[in-house]
DNA sequence: CGCTAACATGGTAGCGCTACCATCACGAAT
DNA sequence: ATTCGTGATGGTAGCGCTACCATGTTAGCG
């Protein structure tokens, strides 16, 4: 017979670590004082949660969020889910978002769909099953599930990089108007006969809404709109070949419009050591903005989107819904700026 | 007089969602059933699964994972600690362990240092908090804090970018034989006056490990190492800035031996721009090998490292460990490569 | 025909925390 | 003196799931 309880003899389950309940027998003060002192401290007495604070220090308590967000039904999470980690682009959106959630103690739980709406539906799924306060994704194309999901969902849902039709918050920029702007350029550079290269646009169906801008004005001038797809997503040798394709199928063109500026440095590089003068024998011209395309010579052409900030924006919207301020606009449209370089 | 039972007039609590009762009630089981159903599909008939799993859409049922782990006692995280977000380097590595972590189910819970080790006990106590499964930090060195927060934790711990007394389990490479290595071949190329420039390097003390290593190679043939810091993080444009200063502050420079490939790049792009002939008037070498590199002209001599697959190897150690696998080796080597470009 | 083992299922008691309500002391207002 | 509010604290009942143990039920075996 054992001097125990025998109910006891059951062992711990769960960790080894201290729990609320011990912080609070070390500071004498019951677990529901002992919780408050460290979420609520205006709710609790000065002297209390100094004592609860030390004891906290003394038994080595590291509270156990797991347990804090089944009561609450309510976890810290920010879901966001985009479609790649290999573009520049997306990751800069995510410092933005995450140097602004964490600021305000929220933490980011990241999906990668590498651009599958099916995957994306099953990122969708878990992060729902982790009671996250909000959901940011890139993009406003889901697969069916995915949005019977998330409008049976109430918590804010952001949907970044375009404008249109969203579900709830949008934060973006036009990308038919930015294909429309950069095409508009090149006319007036007086270049006539244009290529548009793009890498993988059933997938970046934003690039092909750059392209349907760019056909759009060369349609409007009465000029052909050629395109060459590639099969590889961008990048610098993507690039290159593209510009190789663009001279061997088109071989009076003028200028190539790539749809973004991987692809676009990595053919101005390969025009230099082609022998190719840019932009007198090719002109060449992007889409994004990035650093590197600032720094060859000649410079880029491209147009500049503002990733850190809509990552930034957006954040703050979605942080305002949480704090129950008034949204004004749902949709925000962050803009871009054509940056003329050396290379048009 | 309500004609509901009065405990019932509290209103619930928690999510509106379907919870594994209701699915269970659907299915006609227990929920405990279900639960294995969903869980441990050998364990039930089956029938019984089939049934299960039916009615699991019918209510539209998405399990609450919170909950799950919270009765487990572990969640299916894995804890990514990186000092940037704004570095390459750091993204391909994430990149590497989220295809591995995620084709196994983990989720990667992500944590942004800025190469402040406060900043990262923080987030350690955060994550810890988590129940994850795993914990993967890039490099060796931590707060007191921190270490002692990990040293009494059960779970896999990998530290992963560089080798050296771990905690737990260590991938990575040997830096300062890196920057031995490079600057080894600068000397075979035939220059003496060679200058290292590094960013940042009280935060980066990994590119001062690499300069260690050049320093050791320089003074063993009698030749002095002068170091440029420059006090921003690598970027093109600050490269641009080092080659400006070297030039300045050490005239008869011939050699450049940067800390990494954003600087160099920018560098050799400047160097363009000046008119200097790369490498006829000043050679310049970087670290990384990033594809940037490999597509100027010319091209950039650098040392390789092997990021992604630094990642996936890390993962999959601490898959093994997860899967009470015995693992090998608990450090591992993963090496790197001289890439000799037309820069030297 | 009883005994064991393996399989299938269920009951129950938590996991560690917080929402909700209750209590009590104290001072201000009536 | 009574009422009311307010500030500080505590008790308790969950949150939704899974670990653990218990209970059939069937097949296999000597």
């Amino acid at each position: 017979m054992s001097n125990q309880d025998p109910n006891r003899t059951r062992r711990r389950r769960g960790s080894a670590r201290p729990t609320l309940k011990e912080v609070a027998a070390a500071a004498g003060v019951s677990s529901i004082t002992a919780s408050r002192a460290l979420n609520a401290p205006e709710r609790v007495n000065e002297e209390t949660r100094k004592r609860v604070l030390e004891a906290v220090d003394r038994v080595g308590y590291v509270p156990n969020l797991v347990a804090g967000s089944l009561a609450s039904a309510r976890s810290r999470f920010i879901a966001v889910i985009v479609p790649s980690l290999a573009n520049a682009v997306f990751i800069e959106v995510i410092k933005g978002l995450q140097d602004t959630f964490e600021a305000r103690g929220y933490q980011i739980l990241l999906g990668n769909t590498d651009y599958d709406l099916q995957r994306e539906q099953q990122l969708v799924r878990t992060f729902l099953g982790w009671s996250c306060s909000a959901l940011v994704t890139a993009g406003l194309r889901h697969s069916e599930g995915c949005s019977a999901l998330l409008s049976n969902w109430d918590k804010p849902i952001m949907e970044v990089m375009e404008l249109g039709e969203a579900l709830d918050l949008n934060v973006g920029l036009d990308h038919e108007e930015a294909g429309r702007c950069m095409t508009r350029h090149l006319l007036e550079r007086g270049y006539s006969s244009i290529v548009y290269v793009g890498a993988c646009m059933d997938r970046d169906y934003r690039a092909h809404m750059r392209f349907w801008g760019h056909r759009q004005v060369l349609e409007a001038a009465g000029l052909a709109a050629p395109l060459i797809e590639l099969d590889r997503l961008g990048s610098l040798e993507a690039g290159a070949a593209g510009l190789d394709r663009a001279l061997a199928e088109f071989p009076d063109t003028q200028a190539i419009h790539f749809a973004n500026d991987d692809l676009a440095t990595g053919a101005l590089l390969h025009a230099q050591r082609l022998g190719l003068r840019v932009p007198e024998d090719i002109a060449i011209a992007g889409f994004n903005g990035l650093p590197l395309g600032q720094h060859v010579t000649p410079s880029l052409t491209t147009i500049q989107s503002p990733r850190e900030a809509m990552g930034r924006q957006a954040a703050e919207q979605v942080l305002r819904r949480l704090d129950h301020q008034p949204v004004t606009r749902r949709q925000q449209d962050v803009g871009f700026q054509l940056l003329v370089g050396q290379s048009t």
